[in-house]
DNA sequence: ACCGTCGTATTGACGTGTCAATACCGATGC
DNA sequence: GCATCGGTATTGACACGTCAATACGACGGT
């Protein structure tokens, strides 16, 4: 590779413009999260889970399916799950087909919530994010993320890359 | 304004872009935690308030200053001063110069987990993200962060804008 | 039948973050 | 002097996230 900067700390300017970017990423998390929470009951979490229970069969999913799907560690979803359940958002069995799972499913009331905060959500997005950008930076925003995933290693598992 | 796509929803590519922004770079500030945390003990949060507090006089600063040189709510940087105390990395103390604020000073012991925290922290910052990008996607992200800012409201205050 | 072990899900401990309520103190008005 | 108000810092309750430890059923070897 010979890169000539890899042995050189960050400059000024460039340890700004990561300073920027992350807390303006962080910003813009921060701000969606309220308004998704200011126009339903849900967090962002919720919002994910349900989003892929909804979308699934029956509004059904394995557990461990569902972590994958989103990204999540077991546990984290675990908690989650937990937190939703108390407030009657998603229910759990054990696993209907034999084996030794537990599927999560999408009450009606979760469902409902869904449905509720799904279009403010997608507003929001449109408001806060890309109305900020031009196509031309939204498609630079693609690139540089896909960039970093390449470089942080993520996406290993695809199969064609 | 008259802006003709603020009526519609996100596209699915929009929105695909969304995800990929956000979950990348929460995967770069997870890594980047990571990295920080197995070669000091420091979090990410400690080594932000460390960074600010090394560099003020006498390593010592008003806590309210210091919430907002690094823009932190007062409750949240209470609890995170409450943690770091209990490990010895900062003490409080009530204001010396008469009003009634309270003094955070560093610890001999916390400036030295800095001074241990910095230098692979910075490296990290290079090997994860800089050298990810080519100085052409690096000034993009620059001028994407400042279009996010300038189009969320922050940056406000600042004088001459 | 018994013992490891692997995959799945949960749990507990703890760090982190937000919001609302509180405590504290100095200044101001009566 | 005393009530009240405004700014400062803390606290408690709770949501969220990670890590390590646990439970537990299925499976393979003996």
């Amino acid at each position: 590779m010979d890169r000539t900067h890899s042995r050189t700390m960050p400059t000024r300017e460039q340890l700004r413009i990561w300073r920027d970017h992350i807390e303006t990423t962080e910003a813009l998390r921060a701000r969606l999260a309220g308004r998704l929470s200011s126009e339903s009951t849900l967090s962002s979490g919720d919002y994910q889970v349900l989003l892929a229970l909804t979308e699934a069969p029956r509004h059904s999913m394995r557990s461990s399916e569902l972590a994958a799907l989103i990204g999540w560690e077991r546990s984290r979803l675990s908690h989650h799950l937990g937190r939703m359940q108390k407030r009657g958002l998603i229910r759990r069995q054990p696993c209907a087909d034999g084996a030794h799972g537990v599927d999560v499913i999408a009450t009606e009331e979760g469902r409902e919530e869904f449905r509720a905060g799904s279009v403010p959500h997608l507003r929001a997005v449109r408001e806060l994010f890309l109305d900020a950008l031009t196509p031309e930076q939204l498609a630079q925003v693609e690139a540089i993320s896909a960039a970093v995933r390449r470089h942080l290693g993520l996406d290993e598992d695809a199969v064609g890359r």
